[in-house]
DNA sequence: GATGAATGAGCGTTCATTCAT
DNA sequence: TATGAATGAACGCTCATTCAT
């Protein structure tokens, strides 16, 4: 009945993707407001109508959408009915899903990384992500060393490794595509680890 | 006819050593060429005078400056009297040994990170210096196969997967170093691949 | 057409007393449309609706509500039956009794002293005004001196010095009203000068 | 010796004589730094490197240098050999005369006064300068009172008094100069008053 | 009548860089 | 060699005003 839907968020979201669109190109830095305004095909004005806070404000919101994403996905597939082991193989796949959506965004990553060693807010938030991560990688090991698909290591090293894998491999990758291919060196590398933690 | 040639050296490298104090603290975009010239004891026109193209140029030498030190280090393991094994061991130590010395300008590796996913030149330098460290541990690697040490692995992944567990722990040991104890991790990890890469 | 034709002043009013509060807390320069649209519980729009001239437009009511109604009061006295100084007496007792009104107001009022400075149009306001409250007190000064009450002083200053006394004490006690008691000094002030006037 | 000699009061002086004439001419808000810049013949930029603190440091320094130069004037004044009435006379000749120098800058003052209202800052500096103002015109009328010139008032209110008469001839006159002659009702203002508060 | 989303000109401020001394 | 005063292009942000609904 009211005359104007809620366009509020239709345009909010209009904004972040023409900011991410930007910031991913240009990095936070060398990107301009007016850079993102163009981009969304609105006027300077209506970003701090919508973003009151500024710049900061639209960063930080990009930085939610990002890390936000990568979580719920891992964390839907504790409830799967699957082995341990082709649940770490889901965990893989659906990461790998993920990264190539999200590729055009990666260095947009690895500013956030940058960022978190100076500013606590974001240094915060990326540090509770790989926190829930690792967890959800503990419950999977742990998940396989009771029904004994895997030997009885420490869960915990056990779990940082493969984490340590998954990062190590997309930071290589993203400096490097010819020398890595992501999708089969992800696969591997978990591969080899995991030979050595099953029970033989 | 300057009185003193090599003054120009000492000047420079007093500049940079300031400059990497200055950006470890405040990052590229932060840091200030007065708060350059203010560390260093110097004047703002002199920055100028040893580097002419400015801050670029700064900023340039200390890239070089920060992955070529890495690189020198790992060379020389591969003529040392060892097996493979204990050679990866030295490796690890080694590469712990140098980041305990460059902890404080951690923060530059990730600004410098980030920065190669936009500028070419940034992102060649750390490119070889990525290719060049993989080849070393590939070598190591097939030693290790060549001598029985290791299982008939590929070669290139399994040097990927090394390199992954490095550069993965230390990500993740920089945004949480409560979780995260480098020094174990790096060695644990790195100990649970070789063990499903070793003979049986 | 219009439903109630007097809506208009209604809404009018209602406006310029919530840009009355909003322009003496903060200033002409410092209040915001959006400001004085909350206060008066419209919207940013309305105010348009009802001053098409905008800012401007709302500074200009303002300025002659308050200087408007000053006068209207001080013009009365002349017409009451009583001698000269009780007269001045009730002058100042008059001006008293709507200061304490306008208090809150006080700083619009010095506002406007400073716009007019620089602006003809409140400059000639102001001026008007000056003018008729100086030909008001000139009034009662040749009356007491037609009567015999004062000495045979020159009308115009004495009125001047009056008015003086009125406007300086006013600014003395704006700036410094722990030094200034307001009500005791403009009495004690006017009757000071007085005596110098009076019939010995 | 030093190859530059001290330009740096040289600049500012500049810089201030250039922004008190573009303040006094548009004011506070409507002047614009590059105006200032502009006047003053330098860059904006060079604003900034002589006062950090930008338009607010400028309009401080003003304030200062303003209500400063009035002050030692009637300090001087109380040192001088004469009878009370005849520095009272005194007091009134060297502010005539000030005033008249700073007759271009009157529309500052009164922006100065209207500020007051509101920033604390300058409220403290206006209230600070006019209770000197009125001790030094308490001790004149308490010598006056001692030495038998003057019969024995309230000192603090005829102090307030002649203040009052000032501060409020000045206000009449810039808003109506045909019918104020400054120079002649401020003495005879004062006139006015001293003789009723002379010895009979 | 009333709304509030949208605009965009314009401002104060910053800072890498230059250059006369 | 070294200085630091001076520059000016460029940016983030504000807010009075407009107008489709």
């Amino acid at each position: 009945m009211s005359p104007r839907p809620d366009r509020r968020e239709e345009r909010t979201t209009q904004i972040i993707e023409a900011a991410m669109a930007v910031f991913a190109e240009k990095g936070f830095n060398a990107a301009r407001m007016s850079d993102i305004a163009d981009e969304a095909g609105v006027s300077k004005g209506t970003l701090y109508f919508y973003f009151e806070e500024g710049k900061d404000a639209i960063i930080r919101t990009i930085l939610k959408a990002i890390l936000g994403r990568e979580l719920s996905m891992a964390r839907r597939l504790l409830a799967v009915e699957k082995t341990s082991l082709e649940k770490l193989d889901l965990l893989t796949e659906a990461m790998l899903e993920d990264l190539k959506k999200i590729k055009p965004l990666l260095s947009l990553y690895f500013d956030f990384m940058a960022m978190a060693m100076r500013r606590e807010a974001v240094h915060d938030v990326i540090k509770k992500t790989f926190r829930e991560y690792t967890e959800i990688i503990e419950n999977l090991v742990q998940q396989g060393i009771d029904n004994g698909e895997l030997r009885p290591v420490d869960v915990r090293e056990a779990a940082l490794t493969i984490g340590a894998i998954f990062e190590g491999t997309l930071l290589l990758w993203a400096y490097d595509s010819t020398l890595v291919d992501f999708e089969t060196h992800i696969k591997t590398g978990t591969q080899l680890l995991l030979d050595g933690l099953k029970t033989s």
